[in-house]
DNA sequence: CACTCAATTGTGAGCGCTAACAATGCTGCC
DNA sequence: GGCAGCATTGTTAGCGCTCACAATTGAGTG
């Protein structure tokens, strides 16, 4: 800990205190095997006490690789995205790299590429891309960044890896459990349809309706927001075709139950809603809302596994495919 | 575009081609007075022609900086660090930083060390810290990182920057407003008192109360939490001691709604109800909330002004005050 | 006992860049 | 015309590390 020279210890420094060369002490940081134990005993005792720590771009510059993943995000103020990170940075640091953000403020194929070639200045060793839109995979496959790439979101490509919650599945979940309920007219306040949950969603709605045997033609497109959910909550509560509704996330969904109150129109008494993320909230919703569960942080987690096989293993990059579960709460019941 | 070699250009080729020395095109590079403007030209075009990038790592190894600053953040899934975060990096990003960011999954003193070592590895230029607990102050004060730091949510003190909300001035508007309306006994559903806000807001509270002449003994202690509230809400409606509530943030306001609805108690009409944060959701609650709002964003900008004052300037480091503004929605009125 | 071979340690070069200093060319002025 | 003084450009060294290879040691073998 004692710092006589004012400057940081560097190798030389070790090597000196512990009577050996740099290069054994390089070895000795590195866990090469071919160090005797009584020189890795000395080297380590040297580092503790001089409070040695290696020289990042030092040892970025040799080896080209800087030991960060960079994290391309848009949305991060939202709750799947914020949680998703979560999960990529601790399964990061955890496997010793560091995190490096960046979020994108518009979403455009231009926007996009400007962030890689942000990370790739940084000498960054994988790039995860939160941004659930689907033109991103797109700009993507433009890019060739030359190290590897994991989409959140997306099963990915040959050359991009993918992590997903399933949502087809998902959507599926709550329809179900709506049939299985009794209703016969079940819509879907779907999200922005060029964002890849939004679409994979309806499509389970759809599927899953069609499956039952029952009509698919109760659709109402919003776009994630509170006030889009209300603003769809107070036409449907006047039109009232649907006897239960499958909402594209939770924070439409209250808006919804925000109009719905306002209309007179019950939840669940005269209409279903069962929501789709779970946030901490949605528990204390007007009512408690039903809603399928996703693990954004295990998605993260994941993400970065399948980020690290690519970086170590250098084959060809994988994919992974979380499962969400349904969290049934106070609005849903069988129709009137 | 071409890269013949296989390898990425570097400084010398650049050189080459545009027949100059190497020191010549770092000059170019890095914006050196004295150079003439066809000199200039010619190093611009080779640049352009080789798709030249600096790299990074040889710059760092040199310059002891990295461009680099590291975000030390906990409770990023909350809006409000959220939000904080994405202005720093817009700031950051614009004034040509890198952000790298590490999440405390627990904050201990242990934990806050930890990551401030993490992030001297790494050579960062300065440090963000996005810690809303009392004790983080006292942690960072026991470290001498060797350069800026600036704490979000605080006033910092000589070693460490400030930048934050006014939250007293934020609960003073909330106690106005609901004083004005006629309220007399108005209670305060108060943040856990190991945060910075938390404790803030309720001396706040307080001290609106005694300025109008008012007591302020009725005070209830949460954890931020939406279940909280529900919790706290469950037994405040038995009691009824208060006509109007403030709230410590808009989670748990959404908790205590829930309650007050399941229990009968009308929001305006029997209690009145005032939240803090003003989250997107706020205006869809049942009723909307009457809240105060904070500018996150700015805040984060504001933090990154300071840091590179701080860097640059490396004079003393500063302090900025953000200003709070209550918005005004449906769930405060008159007393009965 | 000389020799091979493996384990361990050391040496030298160089990653790509910037800082300090040296050299060159050009202007103006006595 | 010669020389000071400035603008511009080049040269050299070195940041701290890892890689490739060389050197040394010691054990095992015929």
């Amino acid at each position: 800990m004692t710092n006589s020279s004012g400057r940081l210890p560097r190798l030389e420094d070790v090597a000196e205190l512990a009577g050996v060369s740099h290069q054994t002490v390089s070895r000795v940081i590195n866990d090469h095997p071919n160090v005797s134990k009584g020189t890795r005993e000395r080297v380590e005792a040297a580092i503790a006490e001089l409070g040695y720590r290696r020289n990042t771009a030092a040892r970025s510059l040799v080896t080209r690789r800087s030991q960060t993943i960079g994290v391309l995000a848009s949305e991060l103020a939202q709750y799947g995205p914020a949680n998703t990170l979560l999960g990529v940075e601790q399964a990061a640091r955890d496997a010793g790299y560091f995190v490096s953000i960046a979020a994108l403020r518009t979403v455009s194929r231009e926007a996009i590429l400007d962030t890689v070639r942000h990370f790739l200045d940084q000498a960054v060793d994988g790039i995860v891309v939160i941004v659930p839109h689907s033109e991103t995979l797109l700009a993507l496959a433009e890019v060739k960044p030359g190290v590897p790439v994991v989409a959140v979101g997306s099963l990915g490509n040959a050359a991009v890896g993918g992590a997903m919650v399933d949502q087809r599945r998902g959507a599926e979940l709550a329809v179900r459990h709506l049939v299985d309920q009794g209703h016969r007219r079940i819509g879907h306040v779907a999200g922005p349809q060029d964002w890849i949950d939004g679409v994979a969603r309806a499509e389970g709605w759809s599927a899953a309706l069609r499956a039952a045997g029952l009509d698919d033609d109760l659709l109402v497109v919003g776009d994630w927001s509170a006030g889009s959910g209300y603003d769809i909550g107070r036409k449907l509560a006047g039109e009232r075709a649907a006897t239960a509704l499958f909402v594209g996330n939770d924070q439409m969904a209250l808006g919804l139950l925000r109009a719905f109150n306002e209309a007179g129109v019950r939840v669940p008494q005269d209409v279903s809603v069962v929501g789709f993320d779970d946030q901490p909230e949605s528990g204390y919703f007007t009512p408690p809302l039903t809603t399928v569960r996703q693990d954004f942080e295990e998605l993260g987690r994941r993400c970065m596994d399948i980020m690290l096989g690519g970086i170590e293993g250098g084959q060809s990059i994988g994919t992974t495919v979380v499962e969400p579960e349904l969290v049934v709460r106070q609005s849903t019941s069988a129709p009137a």
